[in-house]
RNA sequence: GGUCCCGUAGCUCAGCUGGAUAGAGCAACUGACUUCUAAUCAGUAGGUCACAGGUUCGAAUCCUGUCGGGAUCACCA
């Protein structure tokens, strides 16, 4: 039973019947009373005073004296335009008793793809990756819970020429070395050779701007007002394509990855493994996963494929370099190159090759791309083409587009070395947390591992809360000091609540709790502890379907500190009575499940101590 | 320049399809542990909801315009 919806059925049938106002249930607007006033919930009495010709008095003594008629509400008051109703006792029980965290039911069940991290194959991961982990894996524990079949996936973009770049300088700067030699971390390592391909490319430009070819080249293409240092950084990309050797020698190795030649293939393999071990090891850290994962270099022939095709049913049109088209300014969008001169593949193509191999796999109901904001344009276009394709999922298409994630000090710059890597935020916040534990003494008499368990989730609790909690759409800032917190505002504060109510629970069964006694008073704050808790699962339903889980986050908050008052002000094991005691039991036993619950949600694990 | 997003306390953020006196946390100050875990609680202080119009019984919320910030418009991904 739902308690909204039975308020907004008896107002409008009131009005329908006592006053001859057809009133349809959901156009009677109905919430939780304020905390200043008296009362459980609210119905907002303004909208229907002008239809009537009546005060907000005589409607709101109308209705509410019609609604006392009814055992579940006891009580009225007006105030302004505003009627505030009290609830009975035994409703109360009952709306508790109805709180379950189990998860939705849907039939026939829809399908959901969600693909999120998607990671080139060249750096490790950093705070831009979090977030976008974040975000998918609790989209996906929200769609689940709703009632859906969800594939966690992602793209990985293992082929181009990011990874060539640093493929040739393991090459020539290598030496053999390999992860496991070292002793790094396998993307760390490839991400490595990568800035030294970039170093080594910035010191062969810069020699090669003394050189007399250098020189003549700014003399005769430099506009009159621009510098040296403007101009050359303007040419760089000129540069790389034409005149560096390693640029050239990058290149031909991406054509003989993509002739196939056994030793790139072989090198390719190779770092590319390393990057996965990599990976891997940081999904592991942050407890997260996937469920199948699509690889761009096998995706992108059948996208190439598709180009192909649609050439043929003159969906796209080629240039006279050969290069592949299509236009979309009918649309509002520009025209969009699929296929380069050359005929080799851009992202557009490898793009749709990937959808239709997914759709090939599941034949989901929908899919979900959580991709940067940055990327609105391009996923804009992708949906358009998929339906002029006349794919048949095209209108069930989503991107996630989240806003980016800023540093206090400004925007992350991997060029400017601004950039936060992900293992080393994990890190310190183990750290934090690690120090915290120590200083609190709480679990010091529990075995290293179980204590290590406790740190991990105290430490990525406060690290994921801190992300989640901020809404997806929106850019936010990261300050680090700030998310090592762990008061306040944060992962650890809820799991505190749910730690409070463990103990308490693990104490009652040593103890013998009378089962009984149906005549407890409830007092105002047990009633907005339940009022919240019957919140719950709009939260989550409202969080999945907006692709925003950071109202799920506000709510475990919320009640994490409506708890935390309550606890304060009220004893549960030395309650005045043993109804009292038996019926705050039962309740703070539904907060814990509650809270656990949404917390799994963000992917947030709770400890039983801390 | 076109399109899109954002602007709420010193800082980081809530504020649901319009509803009562705009809320939290951090930072500052004050108080509460012989009592269920003080990673807690209570209090003080802090606001022209960027600005100007409009719609409405009622606007931080919806509409229009202005200002400020950002993203994007590659034979990059």
């Amino acid at each position: 039973m739902e308690i909204i919806p039975k308020i907004q059925l008896a107002v409008a049938d009131i009005l329908t019947k006592q006053h001859q106002l057809d009133t349809a249930p959901e156009a009677v607007t109905v919430s939780p009373t304020k905390r200043e006033f008296t009362g459980d919930y609210t119905v907002i009495l303004f909208p229907f005073l002008k239809p009537l010709k009546s005060n907000p008095n005589e409607l709101g003594h109308s209705i509410g004296g019609k609604l006392v008629e009814q055992s579940w509400i006891t009580a009225y008051e007006i105030k302004g335009g505003f009627l505030n109703l009290s609830l009975s006792n035994a409703l109360w029980k009952e709306l508790l008793e109805g709180v379950s965290v189990d998860a939705r039911t849907l039939d026939p069940q829809p399908k959901i793809l969600i693909e999120y991290s998607s990671p080139n194959t060249n750096k490790p991961l950093h705070l831009g990756h979090i977030r976008n982990i974040l975000l998918g894996w609790s989209c996906a524990q929200l769609y689940s819970a709703i009632g859906y079949e969800v594939i966690k996936t992602q793209i990985i973009n293992d082929r181009g020429i990011a990874i060539c770049k640093s493929m040739l300088a393991w090459q020539l700067y290598g030496e053999g070395k390999t992860p496991s030699k070292t002793g790094q971390k396998g993307d760390h390592f490839v991400g490595d050779y990568y800035v030294i391909f970039n170093q080594k490319l910035d010191e062969e430009y810069r020699l090669w701007q003394q050189t007399p070819e250098g020189q003549r080249i700014r003399e005769t293409q430099a506009r009159q007002d621009q510098d040296a240092g403007s101009f050359y950084k303007a040419y760089a990309n000129t540069y790389f394509n034409e005149y560096s050797s390693l640029g050239r020698q990058s290149k031909e190795l991406l054509l003989k990855w993509e002739s196939g030649d056994p030793d790139t293939m072989h090198l390719w393999q190779t770092m590319n493994d390393w990057v996965y071990d990599g990976f891997n090891a940081t999904y592991r850290e942050l407890g997260v996963g996937f469920d199948t994962i699509y690889y761009e270099s096998q995706t992108y022939l059948l996208g190439k494929e598709t180009i192909e095709d649609g050439l043929a049913r003159e969906i796209f049109y080629r240039e006279e370099d050969g290069s592949v088209w299509i236009d979309l300014e009918d649309a509002g969008m520009d025209k969009k190159i699929l296929l380069r001169s050359d005929g080799t593949s851009v992202y557009m193509t490898q793009d749709i090759g990937t959808a239709q191999h997914r759709y090939r796999d599941f034949r989901f109901n929908r899919m979900v791309y959580v991709v940067g904001d940055e990327q609105e344009y391009h996923f804009k276009v992708l949906f358009e083409i998929l339906k002029r394709l006349g794919e048949p999922y095209a209108d069930q298409l989503f991107h996630l587009a989240y806003g980016m994630v800023d540093l206090p000090t400004g925007k992350m710059k991997s060029r400017e070395g601004t950039v936060v890597d992900a293992d080393d935020l994990i890190a310190e916040v183990l750290m934090e947390a690690r120090q915290a534990a120590i200083d609190r003494g709480e679990i010091s008499d529990l075995q290293p591992q179980e204590q290590e368990k406790i740190i991990r989730a105290i430490a990525l609790g406060a690290l994921k809360f801190f992300i989640i909690k901020v809404n997806a759409k929106k850019r936010m800032t990261f300050n680090p000091a700030e998310s090592l917190d762990l008061q306040g505002q944060t992962g650890p504060y809820i799991q505190n609540a749910y730690v409070r109510i463990r103990s308490i629970i693990r104490k009652a069964e040593q103890m013998e709790v009378s089962r009984g006694g149906q005549d407890y008073e409830l007092v105002p704050e047990e009633r907005e502890l339940i009022s919240l808790l019957l919140l719950y699962w709009d939260t989550v339903e409202q969080a999945a379907l907006g692709f925003d889980p950071s109202g799920v986050a506000n709510f475990a908050y919320q009640l994490a500190k409506s708890f935390h008052r309550y606890y304060h002000d009220f004893s549960i094991l030395r309650a005045e009575s043993a109804a009292a005691m038996a019926f705050r039991l039962g309740l703070i036993r539904k907060i814990s499940m509650v809270l656990q619950h949404s917390m799994l949600m963000l992917g947030i694990d709770m400890p039983e101590r801390m």
